[in-house]
DNA sequence: AATGAATGAGAGTTCATTCAT
DNA sequence: GATGAATGAACTCTCATTCAT
């Protein structure tokens, strides 16, 4: 299903016109969108010829997976950055959600790449949260166990609380808005802390 | 930007064309994301010629936000619908979620369209959601004054809750799961009434 | 395995923008082979638009296997009538080599196609003269019995002959020669009548 | 029209090099066609870089007519040798089918390579076959006039039995029978050295 | 009102060949 | 001698849209 990159390359320059590429597409589809990013275009901003495209990824929709696998990363270790400063699993949603709205307002591209996974790889996109999901809900059993949090259904919690985190996100850091970043998860976490209820 | 429909059909036949196009076009764009929609297979499946297409709409995208329009009706509808039965703003929130999951998982094209919007029309999206974001906040707003929850921040909190509830929508009633809507809607809404903390 | 032609036509006029197509194939093909045949010289010689090519034939290899189908019933029915009006099968021989050389004279192209079937379409080419020698054998055959031919091995016989055919075809019809083709036909004829042995 | 090959190699190892080129090249091109064999695939295959190939040969059709070449050459030896054992015409005829067809099995790709190369270098092609032809009819009038076959037209029959050793070689040694080789040209020598006539 | 036919712009992709190292 | 990287021309194919009937 997932056909491997088609090159590692094996000299220097390779890897930097690989990275070039890499960054180029990050650039025109993000801005662009998955379909409406041409390889021409990307190739243009990369500075090199269309046909070293297909050297590096074997098709467009490879490029895009590659960056998807990238965000995953960044994502993953910007969270369990926050995460790991943070004394207790409370702290950890404050630190954890301030830390991703930070990070999808610098790379907004990345961000709206994700997103849009869903309609050009399902799969990909689908493997891309559940995972997340998984070490999320994790992290809220233990939380529960431990008596740090309420009990209460960790699966559900863990999507509910990605869903928070992802509109606020596109809201606030990709719509751009005259609110701070900082703000706007406070109070997003007072809600997360303490409901509704009066 | 929005160029009107092309045509009101004046005629019954004239009425019912529309409409079969507009449902053809619900369910293939629902299926193959509007990318991979090909005019020519919303005309097969509808079963007219491919010229009548344009009779009716102006273009691809005139179909599409179409579609959108009639998903905001619906959701607007389901959703008054809901709250207006609730006594206050606390059950109001739980009915309105679980109307939503069962929305969505009754009209799942319609909602992967309104999600698609994003990458097609922007624009539209967004008002979309502004609009929807608006009423809510403005809901939030009157039952914080009248004390029927806690008091806080209106705009982030609406804009949270939606999240909340589009990631349930996609993760339980679109990709599918084994567990019952309801229980999935409960589960969330003890989280929003209660929050976290112990 | 085998695609179906794409479309039928509905219309005359579509009918003959079809035929337009087929016969510019033939003729584009035939002079620069199948490789070097584009498409878009292929509807240029039509007269029609590059993306009419893909309402009448869903692949380049789809014209190409419509030409051969056309081709085998050329030559079969070229074939069969000269053999209808001949006394026995020894003057069938005779009648269906010289026909079969005047046929390959005047329909070059189409020929040229044939041969080159076995680098386009493996499986269709095989299947083409597969049938024809089936066909050929049975013939010998029921010569043999009926005392019109010296028994022997029809199924060998068969290709042979047909061998013997193609390659005089190629070489005093297609490549052209200045000796007239009856006259080749009937010093072919002389050894398959008698052999070699004095 | 033909360039000279690049490069002789000066040491063991460049011609090591250009063999291993020459040999993938039969393999590739063999299997997949001269259009489908890709440069870079042979030079894989060859296990070479692939720049390594453009020192050896100018052009991708460089190395097919080297293999062409190599075909003529053993093709010659071949039937040379089963010639040279043969009493007379009629039996070298004999042998020379026999060997011919032997051979074929043996290096299947080589042969697939001369048939195609009439879509690829015709001229080339046709030069390979003429020479065949010429020494063939200067054997069989030879024989004719001293007595070993019947007298008749020497260069209809060179073409005549040169198609018939073609295609029974195609279909039996290249498409694979469960017939013996030896059978087969034992069945089309007696057709050959009789012809049909009771 | 309806439609089948037609189109051309533009997409992704391939690959023989060149070249700096 | 050897090579991996780079390239651009060229190809096949798709599809939203227009139009004559």
């Amino acid at each position: 299903m997932t056909e491997p990159a088609r090159k590692r390359p094996k000299t220097a320059r390779g890897e930097a016109t690989r990275e070039a590429i890499l960054r180029a597409a990050e650039t025109v589809v993000g801005a662009r969108g998955f379909n409406e990013a041409a390889i021409s275009e990307i190739t243009r901003e990369a500075g090199v010829g269309q046909g070293t495209f297909y050297i590096y990824f074997p098709s467009k929709e490879a490029v895009f997976r590659e960056l998807l696998l990238e965000m995953g990363r960044l994502t993953r270790h910007t969270l369990s950055e926050a995460a790991a400063a943070a004394p207790d699993r409370i702290a950890a949603e404050r630190a954890g959600l301030a830390a991703f709205l930070e990070f999808v307002a610098r790379r907004p591209a990345l961000y709206r790449i994700v997103e849009e996974a869903q309609f050009v790889d399902q799969e990909a996109y689908r493997a891309y949260f559940q995972s997340f999901a998984d070490n999320y809900q994790q992290a809220l059993e233990q939380a529960a166990m431990s008596g740090e949090i309420r009990p209460g259904d960790s699966e559900v919690r863990a999507w509910a609380l990605m869903g928070m985190a992802k509109e606020l996100g596109e809201r606030y850091a990709l719509w751009g808005s005259d609110r701070p970043l900082g703000e706007v998860a406070d109070a997003a976490f007072d809600l997360i802390e303490h409901g509704l209820k009066p």
